[in-house]
DNA sequence: TGTTAAATTAATATTGATTATCAGTTTCGA
DNA sequence: TCGAAACTGATAATCAATATTAATTTAACA
């Protein structure tokens, strides 16, 4: 599908390009709301969709069940906070994992890895 | 708070431990509703609490938000086939993580990781 | 064994997140 | 500028899970 430019797609990236933080949608209408008053709750998960199938912004969603968008920055793992629910990033080297192994033993093709790691922090 | 016997609870712990896969909700009140008929959706989800509480099944939440049950076997992480769905765990050592630098890096105490492997096993 | 309070049940209403539908509006290339 | 495709906001529908409730079952104990 071609994409036409639309101001409320646009407003939702920036939304999500200016935050310092994991947004959730109802931080992402909350805060588009205060750009476009009019703008309803399905523009909001419809332009979600289609900014993560553009690689501008990606979704996490944890094994919680809560769903988080962030600006496009690769594949990467999350270190979540039990107490005060600050989410962080965790990259290599602390974390690794023998990808060939797991695709030898188990005969399959990786094609993603999504780890969460619950910790306290404060 | 403490537990009755119920038969509901004994059948459903039946199912879990009886399949040879991960099962959803669904699977589970379905396999459930040919042992007793008359057993409620809701009496499903409150077992599940239950079970889970005393350390009989286990809970598995896919980033997809599926959720899965599972006899208890411990801590474990899930390979996900993305063609055909099938479920199968992968162990130490090939998933490998430090878990003390994470920790002094970042200032937190772990108590939970949970890693979803995706990849195409057929 | 009979009584009784606590635990459990099935049915149903409610919630919360997300998706589908739809009629009207906007965008943009020919 | 015209028209098809993309997009919008409102709202209905869906889906998983939880809360409520009145009736039933369990098990401790008199």
């Amino acid at each position: 599908m071609n994409r036409n430019f639309s101001k409320q797609r646009e407003t939702i990236l920036k939304v999500i390009k200016d935050a310092e933080k994991h947004l959730t949608t109802d931080d992402i209408f909350a805060a588009a709301k205060k750009q476009s008053p009019s703008i309803g709750i399905a523009t909001i998960y419809r332009n979600l969709q289609l900014l993560e199938e553009d690689k501008q912004i990606q979704k996490t969603q944890l094994d919680n069940g809560k769903t988080y968008y962030e600006p496009y920055i690769g594949p990467h793992h999350h270190l979540v906070c039990t107490k005060c629910g600050k989410i962080t990033h965790v990259t290599e080297p602390d974390f690794k994992l023998c990808v060939t192994c797991i695709e030898n033993k188990n005969q399959v093709k990786i094609n993603k890895i999504s780890t969460t790691i619950y910790g306290e922090c404060c």
